[in-house]
DNA sequence: ATGTCAAATGGTATTTGA
């Protein structure tokens, strides 16, 4: 078994998570024990399916973290959560996009990005065409900021490679395995980005979402579609990086598990 | 078409999205 397990340590290390919540609503009783228990200094959260109005900004104060919130509503939805601040705030790319799937600020020496590539639903469907245009979008995103240190998490919704797929023939014909989106997701890690997940782990699964039904999780069915990436200067600071699977066991979980990564702090 | 979950609604079941 490949599961690993947090190490404490009191070295300063800087921990950095990224979360699809599946609704923040639903969520923030299992958000508020991971605080208040891993004390991560960092969090990107996907899927908040909260207005601004709803997001708990003085909840989140409360417990050590500033906060920045780009919500729509019953959809979609990204946030950051920073326990040493953050400043310089963007939502959305700058452009007409209707949807709320993409938030960067600056963190101490980073540019942090919470993105929730969009799922496509068919290789038929007008989102499956968004979805690529989107990968796109932040491709070129990543190319402007050439030079700074970049990290960038949360849900691709694309499985790179068969290894991040638990049963490769049964998602043939599906959305995130298809070859224009893998294409377009190494289009991204190819404008200066490292998988620091796979690059650490090069053999294992590190699934990071399964199915809510058939007993996905306990069957072990699932697809590694959250990442952690960061430009390839940045990549050398990583200490150590898993899938925390305690955070899609429980009362009322998330679909998709926390994908925590712990960096060398720079002095 | 799914041993599910979440949001929204002329709602107490259905639709939509994942």
């Amino acid at each position: 078994m490949t599961e690993l397990a947090p190490t404490e340590t009191t070295s300063p290390l800087t921990t950095v998570v990224t979360w699809n919540v599946n609704s923040l609503g639903a969520r923030f009783e299992r958000v508020v024990e991971y605080l208040t228990t891993r004390q991560p200094d960092v969090v990107l959260i996907q899927e908040t399916k909260q207005s601004e109005e709803k997001f708990l900004t003085r909840e989140f104060a409360e417990l050590g973290y500033e906060s920045a919130h780009y919500g729509q509503g019953q959809w979609n939805g990204v946030a950051i959560l920073s326990r040493d601040g953050m400043s310089d705030v963007q939502r959305g790319f700058g452009d007409d996009d209707p949807e709320a799937r993409v938030i960067s600020a600056r963190v101490g020496e980073w540019r942090v990005y919470s993105c929730y590539v969009p799922n496509g639903r068919a290789l038929d469907n007008p989102h499956y065409a968004y979805k690529l245009a989107w990968l796109e979008k932040l491709r070129e995103e990543v190319v402007r900021r050439r030079g700074e240190r970049l990290l960038l998490g949360g849900d691709f919704n694309v499985a790179r490679s068969d290894l991040d797929c638990w049963d490769p023939g049964q998602w043939e014909g599906s959305t995130h395995v298809s070859g224009p989106e893998r294409a377009a997701l190494e289009g991204l890690l190819g404008a200066g980005l490292v998988d620091l997940a796979r690059e650490r782990h090069p053999d294992d699964p590190l699934y990071t979402w399964w199915d809510y039904r058939q007993g996905s999780f306990r069957r072990g069915w699932g697809l590694r579609i959250d990442y952690l990436f960061v430009d390839s200067a940045s990549a050398t600071s990583l200490s150590e990086i898993f899938v925390d699977r305690e955070t899609r066991k429980g009362e009322r979980p998330s679909d998709h598990a926390a994908l925590v990564a712990r960096f060398f702090t720079a002095s």
